[in-house]
DNA sequence: CAAAATAGTTAGACTATCTAACTATGACTA
DNA sequence: TAGTCATAGTTAGATAGTCTAACTATTTTG
């Protein structure tokens, strides 16, 4: 008995998100503080921004037949020409990833011919990372694309309310940055 | 010859992410035109943001044993409790993700007790899902916690910062939730 | 009733991570 | 200098969270 197709929606892919409206209620139902609620509240709608902001990123993409980690890879790459050789280790560092995880994108980068490794001659336990020609072209295609994501982002927002929120923002970026450990 | 001292740090587990500068820098390089540099900075703060947001919730949730989607399942359920009962399709819609997808959260939540299935009496393809006692305990306990790190992204805002970027925020979540279709 | 739709599951894939342990190499020290 | 320790990269194996495709059981519909 044939059943060729699937019962799934293949023709809408991209499933819309839960909205943040149960969770306000739930909030309400469950937070102690009044004082907090509207802190709460916020805190509820950049949870839902974020993942959002970064499914947004990644459909863009997805075109390109990249992710984001892969394009930051290789963008951190192209920040390294002819400067300082970086190695999977400094890339690892710079990634805030292990070593291992640096290795499978490597590979996963390499097959595709977008980096190459080249055994360090001074230290043979170092490799040498760099971005091909074919990885820079790459690179070139996708950014216009996620320059305009990114700008995207902020959506209609007017001119005084950007000049406030770039304000804001930094003040999340330190208050984050400091939360974490900054980043070095 | 024994190694057992593996040589990946394990003391200081929580690597820090890369910060946004290399990103600032590539952008100088490459953003075409000067009117929009500011956006895609602010758009590129706003990315950086989003991924250390679910981090720093992932960090503070990881003791209770849970993960942000599986207590976000969970919250669901709590909600749905006394109303009309819910089944694994029902949740695939409201969480946006596919029916297999919560086949398989659920198998993890029932395995710990948390959530229970039950076969409908009235149309024995669907199945009822509910929280358990246990699980329900387990959300109380969590969330303060979950609270608290929310009214904790705000980091220190002022209270002028605070209400015009909540009417921001308003903005920014309109605006993606155009952007992806509104869930619903 | 037969065909189509729906509900849930299974199987298999993929991305992006992790830890632990291994190999090779280099550096330090007694 | 030999032995130990440290470092660089890889491998193996795990986990989370998703996906699609296909399957079974059941219900609805023409």
């Amino acid at each position: 008995m044939e059943r060729k197709t699937g019962n799934e929606c293949t023709a809408d892919q991209q499933l819309p998100a839960l909205g943040i409206d149960p969770y306000l209620e739930l909030m309400d139902k469950t937070a102690a503080q009044d004082a907090d609620r509207k802190s709460i509240r916020m805190g509820l709608v950049m949870l839902w921004l974020s993942d959002n902001i970064l499914d947004v990123m990644d459909v863009d993409l997805a075109p390109f037949g990249i992710t984001e980690s892969k394009l930051d890879m290789l963008l951190l790459l192209m920040l390294h020409e002819g400067r300082e050789l970086i190695t999977p280790s400094g890339i690892a560092d710079r990634l805030g990833i292990r070593r291992a995880s640096v290795t499978a994108l490597l590979d996963w980068l390499e097959k595709r011919g977008w980096v190459s490794r080249e055994q360090s001659a001074k230290d043979r336990r170092m490799i040498h990372v760099s971005i091909t020609p074919e990885g820079r072209a790459l690179v070139n295609q996708v950014l216009p694309t996620f320059w305009s994501t990114c700008a995207s982002l902020l959506g209609d927002l007017d001119a005084e309310e950007r000049s406030v929120f770039e304000k804001i923002l930094g003040k999340l970026h330190r208050s984050i940055e400091t939360k974490i450990g900054v980043g070095r």
